[in-house]
DNA sequence: TAAAAATACTCCATAGGTATTTTAT
DNA sequence: ATAAAATACCTATGGAGTATTTTTA
């Protein structure tokens, strides 16, 4: 059986084109030298080596076999190395998910920096909305998300990167767009544009962004009447700019389609949405580790209070 | 010292996740297996699997070394396999890599051509992206690749093989696809897929296809809106095909899924984007000399103008 | 005859085997 | 109770050492 000894005996002579010197530099003597080669090239049927007892010259096969050799060898080394650089966090990959309001600022952010820090992790971005984003924290397919609470799931650690208050969107040229601050109240009788109101499966009831929305809008005495929903806050928004009803974004959401939505501030509310990193408690992973320390770097100078470790409830 | 037979032996055990049954596959008992796997570990000095006496999974640095172990194993393979081949007289392998959307073809006429007239070299093809070509051009594991510019690599000759326009891809019966010509523009609002937006590794920024779609996007005066991502252009074509977006493609994959995706031309554009052959500059063997006269020969036959040899970048 | 590789042999390190224990399910 | 990995201990293959011979420049 041919071994990494065979290969680094072989480019050691190849090198030298001397036994005796090889031996030496490999720190063995010359004859068990000899017996290695010969034993390798009986196992390749191959003769590598043109010898007389006072030139030592590679052979056609054995030109061939050099570079090979050498080859595989620097891999093994590789091979190697990564498992060590793995170890500390700083090559493999990263599958994360978003849900689609949040890309534009922490987030963004967070990657960038990521980026720059251990350019050999391969980051995948998948933009998924926080239920599925659970789901897929458990069976493994993302390692970390980012969703907005409320989760209820004791696996779950979060820790909150963001806190912004809820606007109002409206089709530009609604009547309610004139004012300057828009009443909850105001939009009970309106057509409204939200995710599933219930979630697509019953385990996603009271999961997510939309779930606040509704608990706003039963403080104020009543239910959303939905007349369109999407999964995207980018095609939630544009159904809105499209006239085919209102809604609640963040405030991070109110950069898009300016021309066509109007945003308007949610007149005595004090409710702030929060986004949150989301990893299961039971994860331990030298890559996640490095990328929630850098969440955390980040977060340190965007959030005025210090985020804090939360476990999910 | 690491040898051979740890990578072949954790390769067993990585692939059957159990140390009895690797072992009896590799012919040797259970308790060396166990003594080696661990000697591994504690020559690396990073621990491979999490075991309990029922369940064994791979680490994190496990899965890293994997690759690499059966990468390092198949090279090794490969320098058995070419010394041998050498030994016949039968001198010459060569690795190549391709795009996914290219083969259909120019590549596929340069293949022909050149299994007539060297019947004797063997020829690997592999499918993969443009930056993991340039990897494996550095690491010798490919010797010519097929890629999509731009590249970023002062070390990699480029020799232009096929330009070809752009074409828009729509789900059959989307409202643009009545259209002749579809105008940049009009694919602002519409939902994307594309492969991995941001490159799954930072140093894939700006490579390959996608990035000039990026560009001819971002020339319309906006970016695209992702929702679906894939890797092989298949693949992308197949989700346009289920309604999950809008793409560009070459015009040479439009014979993809007809009846399912519609492709139109894109209105008031003129750039075309190209296939190159890349390979090292460093790299003189007589095997790729006569692949690139090859290829040369095939496509001042294609191409109208003549392809001009280019350094990288 | 001198330098260097090959042979012959010896030794011991270690890969691999057998028997047994431990532990999680 | 059982399946599977770890541990302990033993065996023997073969890698490496020493001494010597062979070969040809």
């Amino acid at each position: 059986m041919i071994e990494l000894r065979h290969f680094r005996y072989f480019v050691a002579v190849a090198e030298t084109l001397h036994f005796s010197r090889a031996a030496e530099t490999l720190g063995i003597a010359q004859p068990p030298l000899s017996q290695q080669i010969k034993k390798l090239e009986d196992e390749l049927g191959v003769q590598l080596f043109h010898r007389s007892h006072h030139k030592v010259e590679l052979t056609e096969s054995g030109v061939i076999f050099l570079e090979q050799a050498r080859r595989t060898l620097r891999m093994a080394e590789q091979a190697v190395d990564d498992a060590r650089r793995a170890a500390e966090g700083r090559v493999g990959r990263l599958t994360i998910g978003m849900i689609s309001s949040a890309y534009e600022d922490v987030i963004a952010a967070v990657i960038l920096s990521f980026r720059v820090q251990f350019p050999n992790i391969e980051l995948v971005l998948q933009e998924i909305t926080t239920p599925q984003q659970i789901k897929l924290l458990h069976t493994g397919e993302i390692q970390v998300g980012f969703i907005r609470p409320p989760i209820h799931d004791p696996a779950i650690a979060l820790e909150v990167v963001k806190r912004e208050p809820l606007l109002v969107a409206l089709p530009m040229g609604h009547p309610l767009a004139r004012r300057k601050q828009v009443p909850i109240t105001a939009l009970a009788s309106e057509p409204w544009v939200t995710t599933e109101p219930w979630g697509t499966l019953p385990s996603d009831l009271g999961m997510g962004f939309y779930s606040q929305v509704l608990s706003v809008c039963r403080e104020g005495g009543f239910t959303p009447n939905v007349s369109q929903v999407a999964s995207h806050m980018h095609t939630i928004i544009n159904l809105v700019a499209a006239g085919l009803g209102v809604t609640l974004v963040p405030a991070s959401a109110s950069n898009l389609h300016r021309n066509r939505v109007a945003y308007r501030k949610l007149a005595n509310q004090t409710r702030l949405v929060e986004v949150s990193v989301a990893y299961l408690n039971s994860a331990q992973s030298p890559v996640l580790e490095n990328f929630l320390k850098t969440v955390r770097d980040v977060t340190r100078k965007t959030l005025q209070k210090d985020a804090r470790p939360a476990a999910g409830r």
